[in-house]
DNA sequence: CTGAAAGCGCTTACAG
DNA sequence: CTGAAAGCGCTTACAG
């Protein structure tokens, strides 16, 4: 490997004229001639400045750590990956790389513990919230982060701290997939949330009981089932569900993909979706439109979020601003999963 | 940021014991009661150590740089999702970084010498190959690599130059979609590819007309369709062809989401499947068994092929060997969407 | 316009 | 068992 020292041998200039022409192609510290020397002697030797090297002397390291505090392959999570998506493209555009340090433990901020001892000297981070992330375990988790004294942001988590910086997803008023479900005329209506400690299941059972509240309608303990965000427990959840009556005409989904296992089940207990049962799923991932039939879902901004999280990190970086907050909206997709409720 | 400097003067020991101490806890370098008044300096400071200076002197960085040779986002694509999850959690245990540098360029080698800046110092690679990477294009990414001279295994790629490690997918005596059509009794089958230039698609076409080959059958060029990997252009490929009239009896799709753009096109043209077309895809993405009707696909090992990538990659940088090559065999799980062909 | 020197925060022989 | 010193490959004042 190369070093700037061959090159400036090979050249015949100072390290400094060679170190000063990479930064700055058109600095007047290098002469003409000089500068096709060291351009030539960089093509001969395919040099590459050593990234460590130059992020310890620069104190830059135009290296951004994402932080999922989750043992565990990250890049299975739809809703993550479509985040990350934002996040890369605007980040990218700055010349920052995007670095995955090693997770291991168990609790969530032992993880990101653990984590921070393989990112230290990064220019910024990128907290993500886990369906393994209690409230308690994320404002520690911030509280460690703002010790460090890093610039971050954190995504996929409901307010907190002010002084954090934060991209925050919520339902907004365009998109109460509760009231619409009530004013189709549904008064049984069951809630699938993700993981009873995550804090985006809290405040989706809040939501509910509050819209519900508001027409009179209880939403029963029973009704608010738990299904970890994954296809198959969802299914399972609805399942043990179903097996206790089947007066439900309504189920709302804290995401597609637990959708998709309600749709099992009702196919399993010879419901149909949804002159039985109406469904409404979260997030829009691509396959909504493509089940059988069509998910109703509240589209969240996922992508757009990744981006605010790279624009409110980026000014953070250059500003050392903090407690900023984005928020961002989601809306109702209606499509052929929701109709009204038929007498059974 | 405290620094190995302010714990060896809180503790009042030289920075070298500190330094020696951290690597090794159970050193006899450094006695009993150093080592606790370490241990308190360390927490009171919460010193961790800056990851680029220790990468510098130690020459070993624990980073393996992911090249993704594509401007773009690359977390959308869940079948590199799906390989990266392999690697990453192989990789996480041995302690290593996932860091993705910036991309950017049009053509896939100009991509990744800009990469490659950004990468310099780190301890491996995996190269991954595109849609967009030709098979000339990824011979130049490899050569570009070989000189570099750091250990990187190929993932996604047909088997190219021997000197290079390679973890490669293949079809596989298990997975022969077209024979299974044709042992079904179809006989006028198309073949959805991907993009013209990628070497997936080149081979998959080759497969694909010598089967046919040996059951005397022609695949006809007509028939051999271009869907780029997506969807809608999966749709439209497929929409024009049966515009020239509908003989097809199956399609084999490389790809589980183009085959959901064929299940649109088919559905588009009131044709079902699989009564009057089988489909079969590929990858068995998650929602492949989901689908109505449930996906006939070949399924692919990826998550292991990026444990195995990561497994080379660990080999390789602790022996130097190279032109390992390590060959993943697909299977074809057959469910709802291939039937015997009928008259119409 | 140019080079020699010090420094970034670590680690690693080296001498005791 | 311990510390002082040199070095990793860069960059950045500094003096000319």
């Amino acid at each position: 490997m190369a070093r700037i020292r061959d090159i400036a041998a090979r050249a015949g200039v100072s390290e400094a004229a060679v170190s000063i022409y990479l930064r700055d192609n058109d600095t007047r510290r290098v002469g003409g001639e000089r500068k096709r020397k060291i351009d030539e002697a960089i093509r001969e030797l395919e040099y590459r400045p050593n990234t460590f090297a130059r992020a310890l002397s620069r104190a830059k390291s135009f290296t951004i750590g994402v932080l999922v505090p989750y043992e565990g392959p990250v890049f299975r999570s739809s809703f993550l990956n479509e985040i990350v998506s934002g996040l890369q493209t605007r980040l990218f555009r700055n010349g920052y790389s995007l670095a995955f340090p090693p997770a291991s433990g168990v609790r969530s901020p032992v993880v990101l513990k653990n984590q921070l001892d393989h990112a230290s000297g990064f220019d910024g981070y990128v907290l993500f919230g886990t369906r393994f992330c209690s409230r308690g375990d994320m404002e520690e988790n911030a509280a460690m982060l703002e010790r460090v004294g890093i610039p971050f942001v954190m995504a996929n988590m409901p307010e907190l701290t002010p002084s954090v910086n934060q991209v925050i997803l919520r339902e907004g008023p365009k998109a109460n997939p509760i009231r619409y479900l009530l004013d189709l005329g549904h008064r049984r209506i069951a809630l699938m949330a993700g993981r009873e400690e995550s804090p985006d299941s809290l405040e989706g059972i809040d939501q509910a009981a509050e819209t519900c509240g508001q027409y009179h309608v209880e939403l029963a303990a029973e009704d608010i089932l738990f299904g970890d965000y994954e296809l198959s427990i969802a299914r399972s959840a609805m399942l043990t569900r179903l097996a206790r009556g089947s007066d439900l005409t309504a189920v709302y989904c804290l995401s597609d993909t637990m959708a998709m296992g309600v749709y099992e089940a009702l196919s399993e207990a010879n419901l149909d979706v949804p002159s039985d049962v109406s469904v409404i799923g979260r997030n829009d991932s691509f396959f909504a439109r493509l089940l059988t039939p069509p998910l109703t879902t509240v589209q969240r901004p996922l992508y757009e979020a990744g981006s605010q999280c790279a624009e409110v990190l980026l000014r953070a970086m250059e500003s050392g601003r903090s407690g900023m907050k984005v928020y961002l909206d989601g809306s109702l997709l209606v499509r052929g999963s929701t109709a009204v409720p038929s007498e059974r």
